[in-house]
DNA sequence: GTGAAAGCGCTAACAT
DNA sequence: ATGTTAGCGCTTTCAC
């Protein structure tokens, strides 16, 4: 029931807790004898090595933590996913946190992770984060930290991001192949990278075929919300889209159900192509275009590099900037 | 950059380190002047107690400890999502877990929180656990345990379940009332108490009505590969069914599709329900019908009752059952 | 009102 | 080959 310490162990043994510390651990200049003993005895009485008591004399713990702004989307999952996995394969303990898009609970997520003293923080900032005091100090207190998807702009410090320009161009490239002309953009506001990234792609694309840019096709609506009021705008614009290249699944699972009940027959009058290729893309009607962010690597390559890093194998000085490559899966909502 | 301690401060200010520990925790035997003199130098030098050393002193950190089988679903995603919720306004860290739904990565899962010394564990059982030594060995070390879920039946502990029996008899209600003579059930091994509560409710529904409960159209059909196989052998029956009520949200979508591309029309011929009310629901074609789970609900409750019983609060002595009621939501695949 | 000392469980330098 | 000691940072008796 309770836990059995090396002090109880050397008093039931008539040793030292020095030589049971060393007997535990296979140090040379024990015996045999008291080893096998030592190591006999703790296994029948169930002794566990009280990981508080180490932690405090290395001053460190073997935990990292993560922020997320809202783990129930695909996205954020997977990539929890990946970094779980990889911590766990290096002995890393994972502490969650999520801020729910909100500034404050970024903060106090932060504070939460500095208290509890881990190696290291993973984060993706929130959307509504304009300042970022709250990052800097993680990097004062001498804490790792590696930013994904989301990176903070206001300081410069190791990151993992997807390719989120490439993405966004090989989808439009591919849509302007397949003989869209009016493409329209379903974005984000351009103060999040990721999102101004994807903007450019789009853009550089539609120029490469020199097709024009133009500001009436190119919304914000990244929410189911907007979805509904900004697509039966678009809807009724003369030309008509031909295309919509949608920021997020979710939106683009809407702009496909808006556009089939507005008339159109998706994808031979219209194209709609999403991001991120989660679960929806496979249960939408027709089955839902999408750039596939890889979430899991993205998680794996960020939690690599942060203990890399904890554990000083990261060799290269300065930021480190990782990119994950996209992939467009083609599926039925495109041409 | 390097954190300040006690010590420290006690140094800069000639005073003892107890002094200071009580000036810090506005011990009333300290002078007012001591009291913000030693407060003023903290907050300047960005003093943080060190918690590995109070967790040391206590023999228990303020973490609890999750493990489910696989973050990337929805519902354990809002499961999730609730217990941190509810640890953080507790002052609870939330240390994550993942089984993958792998028997022997759930045990080291437990391990890793046992070693960890959490305070408590929720945990949802892997499909591929049929052994329950390590949950015991939770319960035996003092750790306290909750089962949410998916619960472990080999073991007598607290539990929060979903009221699975009376989503699906409410949803195979529905179904009958609506005109449904025919309904399949596509359910999960009964040595999951979920599958079995939900087939109960199925079978029970049926009865109600004096429909008979026919084993062929009773199936194991619990991943999209099975349903790949089970739904055309289900629609080459005769007589046909004309509904399928699913165990989840993924198995209905693809349900869909297959009855769809079959050429039945839904829900006109056949009537298809979900069980979880994913995002999935909001974006097939016509929109599912699935029973609620309240995962966030969930999550929460979960986290509640093992933080009562954590800090006694929890008065009830013995085995704490907590039922989440479920909510049919009715969309466009049913009648 | 403040300080000295002990101790949480463990390890490592320094004995012997 | 084993024991002694000190210390990680903090709190808490027990003194004064």
């Amino acid at each position: 029931m309770v836990q059995i310490t090396l002090k109880d162990i050397a008093k039931a043994l008539n040793l030292s807790p020095s030589t049971v510390s060393r007997a535990m651990k296979d140090h040379p200049a024990i015996s045999q004898e008291t080893r096998k003993l030592v190591q006999a005895y703790a296994l029948e009485h169930k002794y566990k090595p009280n990981t508080l008591a180490m932690q405090l004399r290395t001053n460190r713990n073997n935990t990292i933590g993560v922020i997320v702004p809202e783990i129930v989307h695909y996205f954020f999952s997977t990539v929890l996913s990946g970094i779980q996995m990889e911590a766990e394969n290096d002995g890393y303990n994972v502490l969650f946190c999520q801020s729910n898009e909100d500034y404050e609970r970024e903060v106090r997520s932060v504070e939460t992770l500095l208290d509890a003293r881990v190696c290291g923080i993973m984060a993706s900032q929130s959307k509504t984060t304009t300042q970022f005091d709250h990052f800097r100090e993680i990097v004062d207190n001498g804490v790792h930290l590696v930013f994904f998807d989301r990176i903070c702009t206001g300081i410069n410090t190791d990151k993992v991001v997807v390719d989120d320009y490439a993405g966004a161009f090989n989808a439009v490239e591919h849509m302007i192949r397949t003989g869209c002309k009016q493409i329209a953009f379903l974005g984000a506001t351009s103060s999040l990278p990721i999102a101004n990234n994807r903007r450019m792609g789009y853009e550089d694309a539609l120029r490469k075929y020199k097709l024009p840019v133009e500001n009436r096709l190119n919304r914000i609506c990244d929410t189911v919300e907007l979805a509904r009021t900004v697509i039966p705008e678009l809807l009724r614009l003369q030309p008509l889209p031909d295309a919509f290249f949608c920021i997020n699944d979710e939106v683009a699972s809407f702009c496909i159900q808006i556009v089939k009940s507005a008339g159109y027959r998706i994808p031979d009058e219209i194209s709609v192509c999403g991001f991120t290729n989660s679960y929806l893309t496979e249960v939408t009607d027709p089955t839902l275009t999408s750039v596939d962010q890889h979430g899991f690597e993205m998680g794996c390559t960020a939690a690599r590099l942060l203990i890399n890093r904890i554990e000083g194998k990261e060799t290269k000085q300065g930021v480190v900037s990782r990119l994950i490559k996209t992939d467009l899966v083609v599926k039925s909502s495109t041409r």
